[in-house]
DNA sequence: GGGCCCGCAGGG
DNA sequence: CCCTGCGGGCCC
């Protein structure tokens, strides 16, 4: 029998020959911005708030954010300075690592805490938009007013409240006419990244309920089932192949690639569906999944790069070569 | 590190 | 109301 590893090679030198035949090559520009760490350039600012967003990467020499309708710049909703935050070096791999120092989650948000309920009635947003005090209804294809591509959030409830992602933790967020959003997380161990075009499974498949006897109320579990089109989320993504509508894309700390982000939720803008499939995932019963192939829209700035600094880069940053690359578990 | 258990946004 | 989902805090 084939071992994991090998499986998980397999699966993965299909995906990329796949995101080849859709044509990533020509988005791809020569030479990658690095990542930018966050430095810790504003001393402190303990007051709270801070860890609003923050655009990760300036763009070297001006790009002309034409091609894809760039929302105005606008930086609002960060009513205090931006601060840089001071999440300094902190390597991946930990949850939401540091929520910088000053970054104090808003107690009202935090688990234990007694009175989230009061928090969504407060701001009662006259225009009747949504519950949370969101600016932009998330139910829309294509940008966010203000929100920039590169934008930073430290955790998926913030993409939501800023209308980036609205589900807390689902990686599809749904919609007629097609996704108008999806989340990489590194969910699926098969999954190619390459920045400029990926591959995505879709979603399903899975027993969250736990057994009769031993009921799990989980969030996220193991396949247990095959994924179908049937399933609302993927037959979003499906018709997003079929309209070409935009779909935003954010990035997550968990993602094994280069281009994920080392902390927290990067949002990577605009990319469109080009195909849909159903194959063998990778997962003990070789259970059915769904997946999908994104190329990014171009005119948009580039996505930063992880290895900074302190970290190495664990993956040839792109595919080229089989580079056995991830078959290991080159641990993190 | 792993397991638990939970709040929440969305859709049916 | 019910169920789902590439979170995440917390405890061990």
């Amino acid at each position: 029998m084939v071992s994991y590893a090998e499986e998980r090679s397999a699966n993965i030198e299909r995906n990329k020959l796949i995101l080849k035949e859709i044509g990533m090559e020509k988005l791809k520009p020569a030479t990658e911005p690095k990542e930018k760490r966050k430095k810790k350039k504003t001393p402190r600012n303990k007051n709270a708030n801070n860890k609003r967003k923050m655009t990760n990467f300036e763009v070297p020499g001006g790009r002309d954010p034409q091609a894809v309708e760039q929302p105005p710049t606008k930086t609002a909703r960060v009513d205090s300075e931006v601060s840089e935050v001071p999440g300094e070096s902190r390597r991946r791999s930990s949850r939401i690592a540091s929520l910088p120092a000053g970054a104090v989650v808003h107690a009202e948000r935090r688990r234990g805490t007694p009175l989230p309920m009061s928090v969504k009635t407060i701001v009662p947003s006259a225009s009747g938009a949504a519950k949370r005090q969101r600016r932009y209804d998330p139910k829309t294809y294509g940008a966010i007013p203000g929100i920039e591509v590169g934008s930073w959030w430290a955790s998926r409830e913030e993409c939501s409240n800023d209308s980036i992602h609205a589900p807390w933790v689902g990686g599809i967020s749904p919609g007629p006419h097609g996704a108008y959003s999806v989340a990489l997380s590194g969910g699926y161990d098969d999954d190619v990244d390459a920045g400029y075009a990926f591959t995505y499974t879709g979603a399903g498949g899975r027993d969250l309920k736990g057994t009769k006897a031993a009921p799990k109320n989980l969030r996220t579990a193991e396949q247990s089932y095959d994924q179908s089109f049937d399933h609302n989320h993927n037959k979003a993504l499906k018709r997003s192949v079929e309209t070409g509508k935009p779909v935003r894309v954010i990035r997550g700390f968990k993602l094994r690639s280069p281009y994920g982000p080392s902390e927290g939720y990067r949002y990577d803008g605009l990319y469109t569906v080009e195909r849909h499939w159903q194959e063998k995932g990778l997962n003990k019963g070789g259970f059915l999944v769904c997946k999908f192939a994104f190329k990014r829209l171009p005119g948009q700035p580039d996505i930063p790069v992880r290895g900074g600094e302190d970290e190495e880069p664990e993956f040839p940053s792109g595919d080229e070569e089989s580079d056995a690359e991830g078959v290991d578990t080159s641990d993190d």
